[in-house]
This record gives C-alpha cells, sequence and structure tokens, in this order.
DNA sequence: GCCACCGTAGTACCGGGGTACCACCGCCCT
DNA sequence: AGGGCGGTGGTACCCCGGTACTACGGTGGC
C-alpha cells in the first residue's frame, strides 16, 4: 500500500487528486496540507511514501519544503506537479533533493504510474521535461569518447570468469540477488552459486567486500 | 502514424517486439535489422521515425550505430533497448544522440508509451534508470545559490551528524556491525541504531548502498 | 525550566545473504 | 570416449543485518 500527502494551494485541484487516487486499491491519501508548512508539518506526523509536492504555493513554497523535508531524512519522496515546465523549477528542485517532476495536466496514468515508482524507490520525469534532462546531463558528462582503457583489468579479478566479471559489476552496483536474478533472468540459486564463487575466488567474505574490490579495481566507478 | 524499426541480433525478440507493435493500429514495424550495419543501411532507405536499438550486436554494435544515425541528420530517432542497465551503456548511448534508454524486459505498456513519446519528440528514460540520471544531474548542477550548502561537502551527506559520518566512513571501509562495535569501544546495538539512521537519512536501503555512496561522495577513497 | 538533538543501549523479530552440498548440460580439448 | 570447466539450478541451514520499538543521560538553545 502507498500512502500520499497532497500538498496544494488550491482546494479543487486537491480535490482532484485525491478523487483519482482513491480510486486505486493500493493507494491510500493521509491528508492533504495547503502551504508548505503544514506539508512539513504533516509529513513528519504522517510519514507518508510520497508527497505530491505543488510549487507555487503561499507562504513557504514548494521547492524549500521539499528541502525540508529530504533534509529530515524520513523515507518519504517527493513528488513535484508544476504547471509549467520551467527549468529553473526543476533545476531548484533538483537540488532540493525531489525524486520526481510531473506536468500537472499530464494523464491520470501517467500520475498513478509516477507515484508508484517513486514510492517504490525509482524516480520519474515527464516526458516534455526529459529531453532536457538529457540534454543538460549528457552536456556535463566527461568528454572521453567511449573507445579505450578497460577497467577491472587487476591481478585479483584474475581468476574470474567473464560471466563472474559481469556478476561483480552488479554487485558493485548494490544490485540483491533478488534484481540480480530478475534483471539477469536468472534463478536466485544460480546468482547465489556465482556470488558464492567470487568471493571465493576474490578472497572476500562477503559481497560488501566484494564492492570495495569493485570500486578499488575501477571495475565499477564512482557515480 | 509512428514507423519503427527493429534492430536486435536475436530473431526471437525481434518477433515478440514486432508482434507487439502492430498490435497496435498507430505503428507499423517498417522493417527488422539484425545488426548495427544493417540498422544503418535500413534506416537511410526507409526513414523510419524511430528505430529500436539492441545495444548487444555482432559487428557494429548499438550505440555506434546510434551515433551513425543520429550524425546522418535524419529525423529518425534512436531508442535504445538494454538487457543491463549499466551506466556506461547510458553515457555512451547518451553522447551517442539516443533519445531514450528502456530496459528490455520493461512492461508491453511502458515500451508503447516509449516509441510514442520519442516519435512525437520527447525523449523517455526507463523509471529504473531515471534515478541515476537524477542523480548525476544533480551533482553536475552548478553550486546553490541562497541556500548555504557547505562547502565540498555533499548534499547526501548533510543531514548526517559528526558520528554517524565516522561510523558511514568505516562502513565504506566494509567493517562489520560487530567490528565497528569492537573497535569504536560500542555496543552492537548501538552501532545498529547508528547505521539505521544513517540508512535512513541517506536513503540507502541497506549497508552496502551506504558502501557505494561513501565511495561515490569520496568520504572513502578507493585504495 | 524545558525541549530538541545526539549518542548511547537494549529487546524482539524477520528476511536476505552466505555456505555446503549436489546435479545437469553444453562446450572444448585431448 | 572421456574429462575438465563454465553456467545454470536446487535444497537445507545458520547467522548477520536491518527494523521497530523503547529508553536514558548530556548538552545547548530558547
Amino acid at each position: 500500500m502507498t500512502t500520499v500527502l497532497i500538498a496544494d494551494d488550491q482546494p479543487l485541484q486537491r480535490f482532484g487528486f485525491r478523487m483519482l487516487l482513491e480510486s486505486q486499491d493500493d493507494i491510500t491519501v493521509l491528508g492533504e496540507a495547503s502551504n508548505g508548512s503544514e506539508a512539513i508539518r504533516m509529513t513528519a506526523e504522517l510519514h507518508p511514501d510520497v508527497v505530491l509536492m505543488d510549487i507555487r504555493m503561499p507562504g513557504l513554497d514548494g521547492i524549500e519544503a521539499t528541502r525540508r523535508i529530504v533534509a529530515a531524512g524520513d523515507r518519504t519522496r517527493v513528488l513535484i506537479l508544476t504547471t509549467f515546465d520551467l527549468d529553473e523549477y526543476a533545476h531548484a528542485g533538483l537540488r532540493a533533493g525531489a525524486s520526481g517532476f510531473l506536468i500537472k495536466d499530464a494523464q491520470p496514468e501517467e500520475l498513478l504510474s509516477g507515484i508508484r515508482s517513486v514510492a517504490s524507490g525509482d524516480a520519474v520525469v515527464a516526458p516534455s521535461l526529459t529531453r532536457r534532462l538529457l540534454d543538460a546531463y549528457a552536456q556535463h558528462l566527461p568528454a572521453g569518447d567511449g573507445t579505450g582503457d578497460v577497467a577491472g583489468d587487476d591481478a585479483r579479478l584474475s581468476a574470474l570468469t567473464e560471466r563472474e566479471r559481469e556478476i561483480l559489476t552488479v554487485i558493485g552496483k548494490g544490485w540483491t540477488n533478488t534484481e540480480i536474478a530478475a534483471r539477469l533472468h536468472l534463478a536466485e540459486s544460480t546468482v547465489k552459486t556465482h556470488v558464492g564463487r567470487i568471493l571465493a575466488k576474490t578472497g572476500s567474505r562477503d559481497r560488501i567486500q566484494a564492492v570495495i574490490l569493485a570500486y578499488d579495481t575501477k571495475l565499477v566507478e564512482p557515480s
């Protein structure tokens, strides 16, 4: 069950959101806030999985409210809703730690799937915003040409097979055995076998040491 | 009407995509390519709106094919499909000019809406990839304006106390709770309390993510 | 004086991780 | 034909890690 707090200064807008969300079996609306301060207070009280946050609100605005909610360190994720897809909002919201951005007039399904994604730890961005995000991101990437140095060429990894190195890479990215199994289309028992062999071959006592090894050997690069 | 070219070396995979796409009234499959060179040639011939591009293909891979298709200056957009959401793929694909990234085992609806978004000029990223994209993007943004972030200090660590940062450092070194307790002269329950709070504040689901965070924020340096 | 925060510590519980086995298949090499 | 190796899969078991609570002393601010 996903719990949601709605933060918007327009009662009619809140009503619409509530109707939509409550029509879903797996979503519960814990409450409604009409400004940023209320949103912060209610989040601290109710610990919703997701706060649906409007940016423009009287008093404390949505960005600042987002910043404080994220800083509180709770598990609550903030999904920012904006009427205009203005860039400065996205930037400020990103710095504030929001988990996603949607446009208010999105399709209901988009909103719902966005909430579910954010609740499960993923992030979402409205399609019309994604383009800019990609462009801006690409612009800031290191200038390398893609060809060149092969990572993970370390003596401690030499005993590993291709497959094992592949598994070690995703271990280094923090994937759980279950995730590895699902994303690589394997049985969890197979993953465990691989992991066990990797630990034995590299002399790591647990996957944590393996993660560290993956970083030290540059098999995985800091992001 | 949206026209699509499928580029994938696995016939079965191509068949699945074709079946899915042709079931849609507004999408037409113009053809199928089984490697990068074919994809480039067929794109130049058929001018599809979207190329569904697998990364792993014999001969010319999907990244290079994407680079050349985009460089050709046609209106064709490339939507990259990957089995593994490995970061270097995303980076390379971005530099190559792809309009989106989806994971192969995504829901059919996700794939379809992705194709439609890309065809209409938007960009899409699989929800499970978006998080990293946002994080990486936010990291590269110019430092905040008014509100004071501590200089040289990563935002994701700002909520941590001195002691918690200390604990996170040794978590990053791979110490177990028992070891931390022994070496820092604490009760293991205390260590667990600290670790729990660190995970909550940093949004890490387990200590593995915390280790990765410690490396990414350079709280711990590769040895 | 009171409250918020920090660091410390405890208990109880559960799930995932890791280990120790075993097994089967496909491939390549001798 | 046989054997080794890599990749896959299974079962059974135990322990550590993580969560959810509660609690208490010290400190600093209002």
